[in-house]
DNA sequence: GTCTATAGTCCGATAGAC
DNA sequence: GTCTATCGGACTATAGAC
């Protein structure tokens, strides 16, 4: 375990955040993050593939950890609902709902950290479609739920954010899905 | 629209799409595409403001085209299956079916492509949300049967494509909002 | 049409932990 | 000595500025 000067990596991104909301994404060099945080560029792209990965880095470890929560999934017989109970059920206030919410206003100002985001979204879609389709859900509706899944969810998180963190993301799905059962018409489901 | 004279753009939109088929998108330079097309890479930048957007040309008229179809639709009164039909309804194979695979595949090869894909859809997204509130859709239904009608379209598109144009883009949806009716928690809804 | 800043890559060097 | 994290500098390409 290398213990000398740790934590290059969370000084970079702390540094990245500070910068990305004083001067904004564009206007913020990677240098400027790397003077920061008291490294180099070189070390800055030792951690982070490029300048907007800086943001993401949980990203990655979510995915995993709610693929590994639907695997464990007892019943999936509505996979729509496995999805939006996994999402809404995560523990998203890992580094605090303060953070949380500088790091959407920052991602929502910047079109560039808007489309790494969508692209993480649809890193999770996919995931998501396997880990239902491995659980047995035939293809195309795991993949749909999955789709589906996080649409509803995204309204939710919002709502969430919004609410500080005190609205019960439980309470907000239920609403969200009766909302979307109203849109969709009334063909008799057979599940 | 002069189809008679080939003007720069369309000329540097044709080599970079066979560039990015020959080598890919990363080993394909900016310079690349300009000495093949005939002109300058400053006069490639003039016609598109980065490297990406010379293959999503079409997808600005595209959206302004849809949304218009949503804004003068006689009845909103479901607005997922506006979204929907709206989509199903357009007429994609333009530039003809040949260009729409190749299109696909090459976005589908390289990550970079498929952020600026994915940001595009979801320009599409908060366009539809907007026309149908100002249709006099509620805000909150209106967000997310946008999302969702573009996620269903999605799945009907892929097939589509995969089909080589020759499935009926309204039986896909019909099907696939049947699929949708099914993974829908059995809630009544009011209509 | 030229000039320049920044993103991102590559190779090699250095220094501490084991 | 090995392993790993950091650093330095040169380099190409994108993109914008003049």
């Amino acid at each position: 375990m290398p213990r000398w000067e740790q934590g290059s990596e969370e000084r970079l991104r702390t540094a990245a955040l500070e910068l990305f909301e004083e001067r904004g994404f564009d206007d913020t060099s990677v240098v400027e993050i790397a003077d920061r945080a008291g490294v180099t560029t070189r070390t800055f792209f030792r951690y982070f593939p490029d300048k907007r990965e800086v943001l993401f880095a949980e990203s990655d470890r979510h995915r995993a950890a709610l693929v590994q929560q639907i695997l464990d999934t007892p019943d999936v017989t509505q996979p729509l609902r496995v999805i939006t109970s996994t999402l809404a059920g995560f523990d998203w206030t890992g580094p605090g709902m303060d953070l949380l919410r500088r790091r959407h206003a920052v991602i929502a100002a910047s079109p560039g950290l808007l489309e790494r985001d969508l692209i993480k979204r649809d890193d999770i879609a996919v995931a998501f479609a396997d880990a239902l389709q491995r659980r047995g859900v035939e293809a195309d509706a795991a993949r749909l739920a999955a789709r589906v899944g996080i649409q509803v969810f995204l309204t939710v998180y919002a709502q969430w954010v919004e609410s500080d963190g005190h609205a019960d993301p439980a309470a907000l799905t239920d609403a969200a899905m009766t909302l979307l059962a109203s849109l969709v018409p009334a063909t008799r489901a057979t599940g």
